[in-house]
DNA sequence: TCAGGATCTGACCGATCGGTCAGGCATGCT
DNA sequence: AGCATGCCTGACCGATCGGTCAGATCCTGA
């Protein structure tokens, strides 16, 4: 067999992230990803402590970056929120978009996984930035769309290249949020 | 002939769908039907030869709608098709989001499945009229950020009453559709 | 040269998966 | 009564799952 150097780490990694894009978390092996890598299942578990450490790893840098577009986002408020939010998150997910690829809609069973604990109530907080901080249902709605939306986009167009799949997101970001009552910008919104 | 028989076959079928929409397809093990309904796994595959069939028959129903606007929007074009495409799939998604629920994210496998063949091809040619048959890149990706999270938001907001989720995902659709109403002549104008 | 750590393997484990099977228990028909 | 049929069960099957373990192989430094 091929006796290869400590990059087996880095490939597992890799091969992992491939197999999860296409066949989701539960639906990949351990074996699957050693088939992949070209070794065996207990080398994988060598270099992992199990099979929720590899996820863990390939979301580690993405939740990073949701981090700290939550932290910016509590310091904004109305309309600086809901732009800052839908650009902050476009970015996020076209960065990222392979790592948000191999979610695939295991969201609600991943995000109890002890590595996702935060993750739920950072997005609800973004819902609400991208609301304006309204409460009003259909901007409620309208930010969860937008955000499963872009994330499915993202994952189906993962060719496509960054510069052209940003700006059209952005676009769409900005045309599917309700815009808030007062249009122009430099009008403090009021807050309940 | 047809004795009075038990509704195990109706509970187990309710029970598989809740199941499902929490737990997802492959989440979701026949012993934990049986626990639910009260039986034994045994007479789960009594009343349906496998576990597909019991997925294939919560789906029957929609996927008999998709069909249905899918001849429907084969008659239609430009901003007819979007129209209409918009307002059958919200309507749709909207009746059955129980059922959408349950396919939570597992789409891209399901889909392989011998009893959705069909419906990748449906959902192509649905994405094909929410663009107004164009083929501009920022169409197509409205037109599947738009499926995407109309799909994720009936599934999230189960609760809400079809006359109010209805309305607003309406005009959440038609927010952030491309307009095509005044035809592109030369190049989409260029924002910021 | 050789010790020792890093890397990797095959064999194996208990659990659980989807699915099968023979038979038990009612009930209804003749 | 006797029989057939619908409904259901527990026991069981092979496959696969995530994970463990003892040891083989390699590389490096003393």
């Amino acid at each position: 067999m091929a006796r290869v150097t400590p990059q087996t780490h880095g490939d597992i990694l890799a091969a992992a992230a491939r197999r999860f894009a296409v066949t989701g978390y539960k639906g990949t092996s351990l074996q699957d990803i050693a088939r992949e890598v070209g070794c065996s299942k207990a080398a994988v578990l060598y270099h992992f402590a199990n099979k929720e450490a590899l996820l863990a790893e390939l979301m580690a840098k993405p939740l990073d970056v949701l981090r700290q577009l939550d932290e910016q986002l509590a310091t904004l408020d109305g309309a600086d929120a809901q732009r800052a939010g839908a650009e902050g998150f476009v970015d996020l997910a076209v960065r990222f978009r392979r790592e948000i690829a191999l979610l695939r809609g295991e969201f609600p069973e991943l995000l109890a996984q002890p590595a996702f604990a935060h993750v739920q109530r950072i997005s609800e907080r973004l819902i609400d930035a991208l609301t304006g901080h309204t409460d009003r249902l259909e901007a409620r709605i309208a930010a969860l769309v937008l955000l499963a939306g872009i994330s499915e986009a993202c994952a189906e167009f993962v060719d496509v290249p960054d510069d052209e799949l940003r700006p059209a997101l952005l676009a769409i970001a900005r045309r599917t949020l309700a815009p808030l009552d007062p249009p122009p910008p430099l009008d403090p919104p009021v807050n309940d």
